[in-house]
DNA sequence: AGCATAAGTCATCGATTGTTGACTTATGAC
DNA sequence: GTCATAAGTCAACAATCGATGACTTATGCT
């Protein structure tokens, strides 16, 4: 049937961060015991404190590994590239491999003040200022917020409210429809 | 001090209503206990049985009471005139008075599937409705989808990240620039 | 083969969860 | 004032939660 599975401390530690991943997205930090996780691993569920030390660091552990990386427009790109870029990651892109955006998984969880926190941090922090960096005007940061918006909630659209019509559709008429509104917004200057 | 508290049963529900808003809004459906809405309400947790049955059905009365009122745009007019007024329903409508509103509640409770699929119809099946059937063009379902995501991701943006520009921004000039912002998907015809 | 070490398991703790039933107390009709 | 009824309280249940420490078993080196 299933091979008698090697003792191996990386590929454990790894299998646990998926399922966490996984279970983390869909259920929430709250909605997710640390049993379930471990079940869906195929582990014992105290080698998360073993090897995480607690259900939050695991967490952490979890969505923290692949938002680094991502934002990959020229640096002197426009709003509009930029955004192009951005909807591809978090919207169109295939997350069956590696899970659910850490975004997204963290907004799943923001009843944890904590996790809204940093959830706040990175947004505003990392993708609104790079955002309103490449506006000019007046108002660049409200502008930038309202592409923060935009693709926030198409990733809420997708990945917590379901809706099959943004999932469906044609990725280049996405692109080209939500390029058309950030475009608005730079000819709207303060 | 404080009063001896006559009793009094519709005052005690809307007491328990209220709280029950606030604290789910704030921490989710997992991360808010009977108890802790019970204090907030200042009675007994075990009336929450007594009165609404149980955790999940008072979950359902809270959210359910003033979603039905709110879209107040004439029926005829574009997609523009309604997503203004969602905007000051959603985003700048002051809700200090009557708690989150109740779609952003739903969605920091939306690890619960029960949850999830009640958003779903909700959001898909009235307000992305009404939206699609003011466009004009192929794909207006598309198109109302995004601005459905505008929308949503400024509630976001506003209560659970938590960003001050939104909130702080001068009103007006929010509604001018998601206003260009769905003009632009109107011009856009499939 | 033998052994030290690390990987994985088991039993269990205390705290908290939703929920129930029996009990107490205030209120309004007569 | 008396008393039935409804409103509110108390104690406790079973289940589940995150977390800990002692235990067992496999692995790799010699």
């Amino acid at each position: 049937m299933n091979a008698p599975k090697r003792r191996d401390r990386a590929a454990t530690r790894t299998a646990l961060l998926d399922a966490a991943r996984r279970r983390f997205a869909e259920h929430g930090f709250d909605g997710a015991s640390v049993r379930d996780i471990a079940a869906d691993a195929g582990v014992d569920a105290t080698l998360i404190f073993r090897y995480f030390g607690s259900k939050k660091d695991l967490f952490a552990e979890a969505v923290q590994a692949d938002v680094p990386e991502g934002i990959s427009a020229g640096d002197d790109a426009g709003p509009a590239a930029l955004a192009d870029a951005l909807v591809r990651e978090v919207v169109l892109d295939d997350r069956a491999a590696s899970g659910e955006h850490p975004l997204l998984v963290m907004l799943r969880s923001a009843g944890r003040p904590e996790v809204r926190e940093r959830l706040r941090e990175e947004v505003c922090g990392r993708y609104l200022a790079d955002l309103a960096g490449r506006f000019d005007g007046e108002d660049a940061d409200l502008r930038a917020e309202l592409v923060g918006a935009l693709l926030l909630g198409m990733g809420v659209m997708r990945s917590v409210v379901g809706s099959p019509v943004l999932s469906e559709a044609d990725p280049e008429r996405v692109r080209a429809l939500s390029g058309a509104m950030v475009e608005a917004l730079e000819r709207a200057k303060g």
